[in-house]
DNA sequence: CGCCCCTTTGAAGCATATCAAACCGCGTGG
DNA sequence: CCACGCGGTTTGATATGCTTCAAAGGGGCG
């Protein structure tokens, strides 16, 4: 039943350290963000490049009248922060105590013409793409119970940790994520809870036991890609 | 009162040719696709970069059981089709008769060294990157006039030309974009005319007059950005 | 000229949002 | 150590925005 976590290979570019990413060595200082503290705001300027060491971190963006989307959940090993242009496009918050490796921005205009830096950048945002891409079909076409299957779906997928699913973020911050209120989102878990395809650890309702990923993936039956 | 045409500037990246894409002049062939034709599907292998010359093109994701999200619409000098992997993520189709140059894909493995071809491709990546985040909040957290409202504006800054705007693709494709049905577009797009935001041009629905672009942008006046 | 696709508009239905209340675990301070 | 407060979650009732279903009109193209 733990087949599926066969699929973790090819997804681990982020795995590869930051200090790679410029194809060689650089110094990397750590930092330690609190639980709900801002790591940069969007348009804010961009002057470190970021990879999380242990915690969780949302990068979202927001509308005037405060309705928030989470464009993506970066997690221990994932890289982020890097743009190309001189501020950053959406915000960053630790969603807990995160502790991070980051390094200076400019290593990358400095040191961005060598082919490995090349490489590792470009791959690193087309995957950013990619799952952007994926992203808009689950955000514009996708029921609730789909929406929140795939969620889990790609949690399991991005964890390392086999056996139960520790989420770090609320229900509010997966109901931004996937376009609905935190009500709805509570709503599909209890369904897919009744229904056998996962059960609640403890009393805990972050700490999720897959029970059947199989069920689970039916429900978003109609994704082609599984990525 | 086209004040906001002046924000066509810095969004010609696509306006480089093809042939500088690659840091130097690489023959370009010229192809020509029927309306509704596929230029490249989901999951093919990726033999040619394309920019278009005249028409318009629809990129798109399907869900297996036919429900259809456009991630993106290509206008006269986009240049689309760029892939990191050997297979390409989405579908493109012609909307209407559509005359595309086209340059085999390894233009880009050969003289991707070139700091200007590196520059060009970079630039490329993280422009598609920003327009699918911008799309995600869309999609996410708008409402169904505010989508249609953006949409208009966004394709008011794409147009060159001043005036009236021609819509290429039907209110299905447009549906598609915005995670929306076709009549719901209907429906917003009558509010607009009926509030004096825009008016049809002839009898087509599909030559709209923006005639208060200054109204047309408060239906989505939550928006932060504007690009 | 005629057919088909596109669009609009109305009526009804449904999925998700909104509003509300209760429960729970946890940290804090008495 | 316990009481309390608070953020987070669940669940129910109601509201609503968008979809679905349906019909009619219009325009463009063969």
């Amino acid at each position: 039943m733990l087949v599926l976590k066969g699929k973790n290979q090819e997804r681990r570019t982020s795995s590869k350290e930051l200090d790679e990413l410029a194809g060689h060595a650089v110094k990397c200082s750590e930092f330690k963000y609190a639980r709900g503290t801002e790591i940069f705001g969007e348009k804010g300027p961009v002057e470190y490049l970021y990879q999380i060491k242990t915690g969780a971190v949302r990068g979202y963006k927001l509308l005037t009248d405060g309705r928030r989307q989470i464009m993506a959940f970066h997690l221990p090993g994932d890289i982020f922060g890097v743009e190309n242009s001189a501020v950053h496009r959406y915000s960053a918050e630790a969603i807990v105590e995160t502790t991070v490796r980051l390094t200076k921005r400019h290593v990358l205009d400095e040191n961005g013409d060598s082919a490995s830096a090349v490489t590792n950048v470009r791959k690193l945002v087309t995957d950013n793409l990619r799952h952007a891409e994926t992203h808009m079909l689950l955000l514009g076409r996708k029921t609730s119970v789909e929406k929140v299957a795939a969620f889990l779906v790609e949690m399991d997928i991005r964890s390392t940790a086999a056996g139960v699913l520790k989420l770090p973020m609320t229900r509010r911050d997966i109901g931004d994520y996937l376009g609905l209120t935190l009500e709805s989102v509570s709503r599909a878990m209890s369904q897919l809870s009744r229904c056998g395809a996962l059960s609640f650890s403890g009393r805990s309702q972050r700490q999720i036991i897959l029970q059947d990923r199989e069920k689970l993936a039916k429900f978003d039956y109609c994704t082609n890609d599984r990525l």
